[in-house]
DNA sequence: TAGAGCTGGTCTCTTTTTGAGACCGCCATT
DNA sequence: AATGGCGGTCTCAAAAAGAGACCAGCTCTA
């Protein structure tokens, strides 16, 4: 990652990439998107890329996480190389998770989709509006 | 969608978005994320950028997916108005697959993370395997 | 000095989601 | 008459996720 994107590959080429391996289970492509494609991943990756934050701060910034999933996710990003775990040994011992250059190269494509996303949620909520309107 | 993507969102700016909403669960952000952030979503999308299939060709196409999760996830992106379905009056009749224009949209910034994580998986099996190796 | 609260967790239990595979009617081919 | 492709649905088991109790260690307050 040296900053810019170019040489976009064709469809047929980026389709392939999602379905090489010689089996299917172990195709690289997919490997790495199933680690950030979690139900919370995206979303702490996206909170971490603004600033550094406690174990506690993460979980008042993200009040529908539960306890269990924060430190699971949390570890899942760590091991794939995303985040980086510092314990300050403090009274109580604080724990800072922060983004490593890995988790911040990730931070472009990632705020794509949300920017896609955010573009689009009209045009999904009324397609969806029109297709159970349509299932009467 | 205009085809260019320009004034990207500060991070703080995107985080908030992806945290907006009377209660958490109603994110426009995260709605429309979580749809497309499924286990076959993206791949089912990517496939179908390149043209429309069928649903025995889908299958054949991507043979670890189960016939009920292909039936599943076509239903949901069908629902949300990236995948047109439509039924031809044959002897056995048949059902095509393909991308609407809002389909066709998510494909630019679905790409990128694509993209992304064919540059990365090098990376990010090196720190999965150091990671384990620490955890000793 | 006793109680309550904050720190970052783990453990158990229940609910939801996913996966594997059997089954379905219909039709064409063999 | 049996086989196989077509696009599904249904059932049941396994996996993932959520709720909430519990933990030790320290600090502040009453």
């Amino acid at each position: 990652m040296d900053g810019k994107i170019v040489n976009l590959k064709s469809k047929i080429e980026i389709y392939k990439a999602m379905t090489d391996g010689a089996n299917f289970a172990d195709c690289p492509v997919r490997d790495v998107i199933s680690g950030i494609n979690g139900k919370w991943s995206p979303l702490l990756v996206m909170a971490l890329a603004e600033k550094p934050y406690r174990f506690g701060e993460l979980r008042r910034l993200v009040p529908d996480i539960s306890q269990r999933m924060l430190t699971q996710t949390l570890y899942d990003l760590q091991r794939d190389g995303y985040v980086h775990r510092e314990v300050f040994p403090t009274k109580p011992p604080s724990v800072e998770y922060s983004l490593t250059d890995l988790g911040r190269s990730m931070f472009a494509p990632l705020q794509m989709l949300v920017q896609w996303a955010e573009l689009n949620h009209d045009a999904v909520r009324e397609a969806r509006a029109a297709f159970d309107a349509a299932q009467t």
